[in-house]
DNA sequence: CACCTTTTTAGAATCATTATAAAGTACATT
DNA sequence: AATGTACTTTATAATGATTCTAAAAAGGTG
């Protein structure tokens, strides 16, 4: 397994339920917009496994702390996380509920004018809510 | 008192609880950020003043119904609403876990040049975070 | 006031997320 | 290969923000 490398080399012991969740979420080159519920789903339907959901959480927060994933900030009771962890844009398809991520050249430079003194700027994402 | 009309325009009865609630979020002409939490606890602790927290969430969302709030999408467990219910954009500390407003002119034009078909843009906003 | 509708309220219910602690597993060492 | 230890999984409970419920209170109209 490919996954069994990358976990040991973060610290994180390469267990079948961090691999199966490896798969789901890395064995693709789109990047993949999910809630734990949607993973937990798949888990389940899709490749009849059975991850106990405290493991999923456990996973998800773990692969967030060593940088496979990042939080993606969304008007929703749950938390949406992204297999892509570099800054970038999104379209958020308000009907369809899905994410859809931007190239830098689908947006263009943004410069930010305004400083705060003391304060560096860390990231910056744009959202772009689309309607039918 | 100058709510009373525009709860009335609204199809609200401008009951007290509603009126004070009124008073802090919109007797000031800066923008105001903020959580249910933070609201009850202005009302509470420096206005001395009891409303429901039930009502508290009725209001708010009476008031976003209307158009007098938005909802600010952060990675937080509480929803973060705005006085500012036009498109915008922000800075957030990260530090302070505070909104603050910028003007277009601070971030400039902005052009999608992606196009969905069949969806149309709603609305553009750019989140830029802050660390010391 | 009498009437009807809307609103407030305390408390219960819901639901995503986090905490707990016991059983299982990875893996380094012997 | 067996042992020891730290890490991981798991079922379950706890937490906490938000929503629901239904009864009491208040607004508005005639
Ligand atoms: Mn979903
Ligand atoms: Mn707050
Ligand atoms: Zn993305
Ligand atoms: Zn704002």
């Amino acid at each position: 397994m490919k996954y069994i490398e990358k976990l040991r080399n973060s610290g994180l012991r390469p267990t079948k339920q961090r691999l199966k969740i490896c798969e789901v979420l890395f064995n693709t080159e789109k990047t993949f917009h999910f809630t734990i519920n949607d993973l937990a789903k798949i888990i389940k339907d899709k490749l009849n496994n059975k991850i106990s959901l405290a493991t999923v959480y456990n996973t998800v927060h773990a692969f967030e702390k060593k940088g496979y994933l990042k939080q993606i900030p969304l008007n929703s009771n749950q938390t949406y996380f992204d297999t892509n962890t570099s800054d970038h844009h999104h379209f958020y398809d308000l009907t369809e509920e899905k994410l859809i991520d931007l190239k830098d050249s689908d947006v263009g430079p943004i410069n930010i004018k305004k400083k705060i003194n003391g304060k560096k700027i860390k990231s910056i994402e744009v959202l772009v809510k689309l309607d039918n």
